[in-house]
DNA sequence: TCTGTCCTGCCGACCATATGGTCGGTAACC
DNA sequence: GGTTACCGACCATATGGTCGGCAGGACAGA
């Protein structure tokens, strides 16, 4: 019962978690010396498991992306079964995880921490055509879905960044996506979908 | 005519978009000395207008920060009078920055990769405020600001971090949004504005 | 069940280097 | 002539990565 003291696996997460964790709170800039101890673990111990600092952040890039797709994938309602399913589900998973208590990061805001390491750009180039076509596959106007993912990523974003973003806002924008997801009309009155509007 | 060889506000000019243009590149990690060379600058001269890296950094964040402003101002409509024409300036600069010709880089996503540098949260949460208060002034209704300025964040950033997205499609929301910014029924038909709808 | 052996997770010590920052000096501008 | 923008040389230190070694655990054979 008592949890092996050598344990590929286990440490790695260990290792995973903790660089999340340092990542978002102090930037791409933390050393291996300062993850390692936060993980328990000495720096050669980190080494064996990461070959070099690069791979690491690449590795806990893919680690994050897996995860939020997983967080996506768990909210998904299951009673419901109309067009846009997924993308309700995207936003519920975005606004979950900008929830205070929430410990583990949000992957858009992991991603562009990341975004300088070589390698990531390439990653998350996948991962973002990933999405568009299971979006697709969903079966929402792809305007609509455009807007109210970028709409999702861009509340985490600021709410990460910007401060506090009073919560009720949060909320209350979490809502109005959901309610656009659901929508059937035109998103504006007098302005046709698919025929771009002239200003 | 000739320009003088020695100039703080043209050296301080030069060191701020190099470091620009290097941090969108290549992330907060790159080093005084790359920064000072690409300014046609020595690393002391640099320090001699930057007292230390994370000054520079911070002098940085802050410039950023109001060329943006600068390029909402520019991007008012001085034809439009009605509400919301600060957001339809506000879309307009956000994703003018984003076509590819542009080389100053987009300020959420400098400011994303300066975040974790010390006094710059501050910085983005005064700026955050700042806005805010602008678009109250604006005089649309607030729910919709959120839900544009989110959105034209987002698509900010993944058009940056997520690969090339396609131009026309960025397009489409810039014109979604404006229009968005124009409507007067309600976001969402069977939504009434200002009550969250529950799930 | 005990023992020996191999594999490998993990460690401490060490090294090379890059980098932030200092200092004294030079010369351009007032 | 004084101020100061700017430079080259230098220093202290932090950090990524290597290396040799220790020991825990799986497994084989007795």
């Amino acid at each position: 019962m008592s949890a092996p003291v050598r344990d590929t696996a286990r440490t790695r997460r260990l290792v995973l978690d903790a660089a999340a964790e340092l990542v978002a709170a102090q930037g791409v800039g933390v050393s291996l010396d300062v993850i390692a101890r936060h993980a328990g673990v000495s720096k050669s111990g980190l080494l064996h498991h990461f070959r070099s600092r690069e791979q690491l952040l690449v590795a806990l890039a893919e680690d994050l992306l897996a995860q939020f797709a997983a967080a996506v994938d768990a909210a998904v309602d299951l009673a419901d079964h109309g067009p846009g399913r997924l993308v309700r589900a995207y936003v519920r998973a975005v606004f979950d995880d900008l929830r205070p208590e929430q410990v583990v990061p949000e992957h858009i805001v992991l991603s562009t921490a990341l975004a300088a390491v070589p390698g990531v750009p390439d990653l998350l180039r996948a991962d973002a055509l990933r999405w568009r076509e299971a979006f697709v596959a969903d079966g929402l106007d792809p305007q609509r879905v455009l807007l109210i993912t970028s709409a999702a990523d861009g509340a985490a974003v600021s709410g990460v960044y910007e401060g506090s973003v009073d919560p009720a806002r949060l909320e209350h924008v979490r809502e109005l996506l959901l309610a656009l997801s659901r929508g059937e009309g035109p998103l504006v009155p007098g302005l046709a979908s698919g025929a771009p509007h002239q200003v």
